[in-house]
DNA sequence: CATGGGATTGACT
DNA sequence: GTCAATCCCATGC
C-alpha cells in the first residue's frame, strides 16, 4: 500500500494492472490525461498479438514490465500499451481514452478537432492528440518521453465498469474492459447486458 | 515472394 | 449503418 498506484499496477498480472491503471495519468510534452479506459491482452488468450509467440513484432510484450509497446493499427494508428508481468511473458494493458488534463490546445491542433471529448476517445485518437507515435515503441514508462503517474485525487478510488473488448474477434467473451463508470471520454457505450460494475 | 488481416477512425449514405 | 484508407508483419507456398 505504501506505493504509488501506477507503481504498484506494473506489478500485477495483466487483469488487475489493467483495472489498477484506470484513474492513472499520461503524459507526453505539454499533453496529459487520465486514464478512463483499458484493456489487458495474455499470450494465453488469442486476441493478444504474443499469442503467436515471441517474434520481431511481439518482441515488446515479452519485456519487463513499465515499457511501452506502440504498434500500428489498420496501417493507420498508432496504439499505446502498457507491457506488465514479469520478462518473458507476452502481456500489456491497452490504453483506450484519455481525460484530457492538460494541453489540450496542442491536441486539438494535432487532432483537428474542438470538443474535448472529440481528443482522446479512442486508442488511436489519443496517440494521435498526445504525439506519440511508433518511435516510442519499446520506451520507458517511468522516466521516459511518455510519463505514466499516479491518479489526481478524484480518481484515487475511480467507480469502475467491466465489459467485453472492443474490435477483436477471438476470445471476445473474456470481460477484460474497463472503464470509469460514465465518463464521457470512453470510446464507445457498451452494449446492455455484458457487463457488470465493481 | 505473395497474400491476408487487423486491439480504428471519419466520411458518407 | 456502411466502407475505404493504409502498412506492417506473420504465414504459407
Amino acid at each position: 500500500m505504501s506505493a504509488e498506484r501506477h507503481l504498484r499496477a506494473l506489478e500485477l498480472g495483466v487483469e488487475d494492472a489493467a483495472r489498477a491503471l484506470v484513474g492513472c495519468t499520461i503524459t507526453h510534452g505539454s499533453c496529459s490525461g487520465v486514464i478512463v479506459e483499458t484493456e489487458a491482452y495474455h499470450e494465453r488468450e488469442a486476441a493478444c498479438h504474443a499469442y503467436v509467440g515471441l517474434t520481431g513484432r511481439t518482441k515488446p510484450l515479452f519485456d519487463a514490465p513499465g515499457i511501452a509497446y506502440v504498434y500500428r493499427s489498420y496501417g493507420v494508428h498508432a496504439l499505446l500499451n502498457v507491457v506488465v508481468e514479469p520478462a518473458g511473458v507476452g502481456a500489456a494493458v491497452l490504453i483506450r481514452a484519455l481525460e484530457p488534463l492538460t494541453g489540450l490546445d496542442a491536441m486539438r491542433a494535432r487532432r483537428g478537432r474542438d470538443r474535448p471529448t472529440d481528443l482522446c476517445s479512442g486508442p488511436g485518437k489519443l496517440t494521435q492528440a498526445i504525439g506519440a507515435g511508433l518511435e516510442l515503441n519499446e520506451t520507458l514508462l517511468i522516466g521516459g518521453p511518455i510519463e505514466l503517474g499516479p491518479p489526481p485525487s478524484a480518481y484515487a478510488e475511480p467507480s469502475i465498469v467491466v465489459g467485453r473488448r472492443i474490435g477483436i474477434t477471438r476470445a471476445v467473451e473474456l470481460p477484460w474492459r474497463f472503464c470509469v463508470a460514465g465518463n464521457r471520454n470512453v470510446s464507445r457505450p457498451w452494449p446492455p447486458g455484458l457487463l457488470a460494475a465493481r
